[in-house]
DNA sequence: TTATTTTCTGACTATCCGTCAATTTTATTT
DNA sequence: AAATAAAATTGACGGATAGTCAGAAAATAA
């Protein structure tokens, strides 16, 4: 699909004129600010254009979600190249995670309107499973990280727990976590000044009570996240 | 009160009513399934009787969040009562936690759609700070159980961490948990055969993390939770 | 240039939230 | 018990907005 013809090109970009306006009217004004009517006026396009591109609202949010997805996804799949013990690659994640929460705090906001059954309900198949299909790879990534730990025995899993539980534990934490913040906007009154450092203390604490080695006693993790930096992140 | 004249308590029962039907049209429909004219036509009232009830369709939506959320709140302080040491009260709590989820698992779908901002907007500062009150009480609960333990040596926080730092990891882990749970048809799929068990397996590896003491190798959980449920939740 | 296919349009339908003037019911006073 | 005042109820109505579709316009093919 090279040499689109010039019509085919305009229909490809006004597909995404539509995604852009969406984004922002969602961002500004939440779900409800999200109207049909008036990104037909702002893009000066008949309504029944936008139900070429996308069958219901609905599909809008999830093919907003799925532009952010697959940006995590790029994220966790570069952290994960990372050089290093497998503890400092999952320190490598953590980081790619912290850079996509505040370069894309609004995904939180379309992945929690999709959450809501009778929302993800009128979404396509299609779109849900290539949806799907970042949450998947980055898990797969993670999990990656966490077999490789077993295998070299930086980790021993006790408890008979598999590396897909240790995946979800961590997604738990950080997916709650980001979900409460992106969401309240009271955190510091109830005495949460730092509430992403937090986030990301309890992420090493939890690591050192599975017993991932080296425990973050015995290394410098400032050190490590510079490295990761320069390294995975140095063109960003 | 406690004399109601036969109105009064025609109108009380009334507001419970419609409490009721709209938690089962969510439930079984979801945000969608909440209509406002099917609410008066199950009921055999005119809908301008419910808006004398609520406000509007949010506020009925945190009117039922709030129901549950009280209850949560009683949950969790008896299960603070529980006479041990502090690392068993937030075991204690745990098990609050994992019977509200199990019993109201509905109330997560209320939660996240007043995450909703839009959804929030909507409804009255009064209910609003009725909800915050709950889940504040909920974190004095278990921040004071945190303090204990500070006090008392059973855990001695490193990294400039606050006691309301360790409610916050302890919540995310829960929140994001329990909403992944109440929201995901196809974790079996992936390998997460028993995330409600999971969940609190992380959990404990979070405060054995953390240092508390006594750490989850040196007792029994299961004797303690049976204990737990003796002495707490017997009337359960 | 003509024919055919694709795309676009916007008036229209359907749904549903929330309002309010008129009516009915309940409570109070005489 | 009747009259009056207050409170509660009603349902038709206005307004917003999602989604449709027959006809018009534009692009492409013949």
């Amino acid at each position: 699909m090279v040499d689109l013809t010039p019509k085919k090109l305009e229909i490809q970009q006004r597909g995404d004129r539509i995604l852009s306006i969406a984004r922002s009217m969602i961002v500004d004004d939440g779900y409800h600010g999200l109207n049909m009517d008036r990104i037909a006026e702002q893009l000066e396009i008949s309504k029944g254009t936008i139900y070429n591109h996308f069958s219901c609202k609905e599909e809008i949010i999830i093919a907003l979600a799925i532009e952010t997805a697959e940006k995590r996804r790029s994220l966790f799949q570069a952290a994960a190249q990372f050089r290093g013990r497998s503890r400092f690659r999952m320190l490598a994640i953590g980081e790619a995670d912290l850079r996509f929460f505040q370069e894309h705090t609004s995904h939180f906001e379309f992945e929690r309107m999709l959450r809501i059954p009778s929302i993800l309900e009128k979404t396509s198949e299609k779109r849900q499973s290539v949806m799907q299909m970042c949450e998947a790879a980055c898990m797969q990534v993670v999990g990656g990280i966490v077999r490789d730990a077993i295998a070299n025995g930086d980790l021993e899993l006790t408890n008979s727990m598999t590396a897909e539980e240790v995946v979800f534990g961590l997604w738990s934490l950080h997916y709650g976590a980001q979900s409460i913040i992106a969401s309240s906007e009271n955190l510091d009154q109830i005495g949460l000044h730092r509430p992403v450092e937090t986030m990301t203390t309890h992420t090493a604490m939890l690591l050192d009570g599975l017993g991932w080695l080296p425990l973050s006693t015995e290394f410098d993790e400032n050190e490590v996240i510079e490295q990761i930096n320069n390294e995975v992140f140095k063109n960003v």
